[in-house]
DNA sequence: TAGAATAAATTGGTATTACCAATTCCTTGT
DNA sequence: ACAAGGAATTGGTAATACCAATTTATTCTA
């Protein structure tokens, strides 16, 4: 029999709420006296918990503004992982490779467990990135779009672990691959290409076949593969290219 | 120009010096009381700071007995996918089946990028396990032994994403896993199919066959994964048998 | 009427004080 | 010398008050 500081039970009751989506991505936390009453404790109690779940990156506190939950990508932001990544430019193609894993394996997972809500979120994550990659809006949205459908999966995979180093190989992913956007997502038979592979792995699902769901998110993950790479070696040709012509003058 | 919360301050200032060894592993920290005055803040303050490096790890406290530095400033302390699985008891199979996806994942790229020295290092590591494997040595250390060589397989794929997670997941799983070693290593039969079982992802990374390494990797894995499930059911029922007994007596 | 200046209410940040509960330490009695 | 018991210490929780940044509502001006 071990007391449980009353911080921490507030702490994991506010996490698991976050966790379970009680209480939204970026959405607005009562004011501390309020929640401090609502739990019924004290509100330095209350604050211990908040500035805990704060330094996990859950949620920032801003003076007179009000406690906001983070949004889920940036919860990793004190990952060593996340750090290493950053840290070792090198690692992005191993970031790439980590990421067709566990995607096939989340993929995967999600045909067996996915439940109906799961499914049906899945569907809309699809429908709007679908719509999304099809307008005409910036890279920036079709890249969220994209990744919030991936996470989707992620979820519906009901796998902590998996979702946890997918939302941390996301925030790399997002960061570094800044870059390349315009070329991902600016020619649009590249975007055919994915909006299909992208269908076939949701289709997968949705049949509950978990091989077959493997394969389309595996065939999908080296294809981008592949385009990453293409993009970035025409990058640096361009970019050697340019550094050509502005000491030889253009031409 | 932003204000930074005084509890932040004080935990950097603390941390700090505990990174800087002004404050040594295990000694115990001034009361609250104490250290608030000599810090010229306020007592809340100060324990939502303490309360933060605790979160970190990197201090505990008791109640009526103090505050004390972590003896142990590991990384794994430090690494948030580590606490999410330590927190999370149901989330020791889902490691488990990141682990097998992983693993499957490192021998295959094993096999393609090994160098010479990695190579001779894997079968290295592979004698010293079967050696230690067939004695009569304890358990911890056959296990110590088994995960070497897995380790000497993450280190070959060359991929550092892998390598860090591996390290993480193997941490946790050296933790959990303890209570059924003896399950593990105990029964000769058993570990006759484990030694076949790493031999052949030898062979595989050798023959330089990334499939068959996949394959190889993938098949011990599920047969671990399988015994570790019956391994925890049969301590399921011997402790409810201990448990009945308890409460009705012996036989 | 729209917009900007301003005042009021809200909200997080900090400090003070007090009391409870677990632990430690010292006194005391045998 | 040692064990029992109680006082002092220490972390945990609560209540309250006030400050500072922000938000919201109001009012005044153009």
């Amino acid at each position: 029999m071990e007391r449980v500081r009353l911080s921490d039970q507030i702490a994991k009751q506010l996490e698991s709420m976050i966790a379970e989506g009680v209480i939204k991505q970026g959405e607005r936390l009562p004011s501390e006296r309020q929640l401090a009453e609502r739990l019924g404790v004290s509100r330095p109690s209350l604050r211990e918990a908040i500035q805990k779940l704060g330094t996990k990156g859950l949620i920032t506190s801003r003076h007179g503004g009000g406690t906001y939950v983070s949004d889920r990508l940036d919860a990793a932001f004190t990952d060593p992982l996340i750090a290493l990544i950053k840290e070792r430019g090198d690692a992005e193609f191993d970031t790439l490779q980590v990421r067709m894993e566990l995607e096939s394996m989340a993929a995967a997972l999600a045909a067996e467990r996915a439940t109906e809500s799961d499914r049906k979120n899945i569907e809309e994550k699809y429908a709007a990135m679908a719509e999304c990659h099809a307008s005409t809006a910036d890279a920036v949205s079709k890249l969220k779009a994209d990744i919030a459908f991936h996470l989707a999966i992620v979820e519906a995979s009901h796998n902590v672990v998996v979702a946890h180093l997918m939302r941390a190989v996301m925030t790399v992913l997002e960061a570094s691959i800044g870059e390349y956007l315009d070329a991902f997502y600016g020619k649009p038979p590249f975007v055919t290409d994915l909006t299909r592979q992208h269908r076939d792995i949701v289709d997968a699902i949705q049949a509950r076949d978990a091989g077959a769901a493997r394969a389309a998110a595996r065939r999908h993950m080296e294809h981008s593969f592949a385009s990453y790479r293409g993009f970035q070696a025409e990058a640096r040709l361009s970019k050697s290219a340019r550094l050509h012509a502005s000491l030889f003058g253009k031409g």
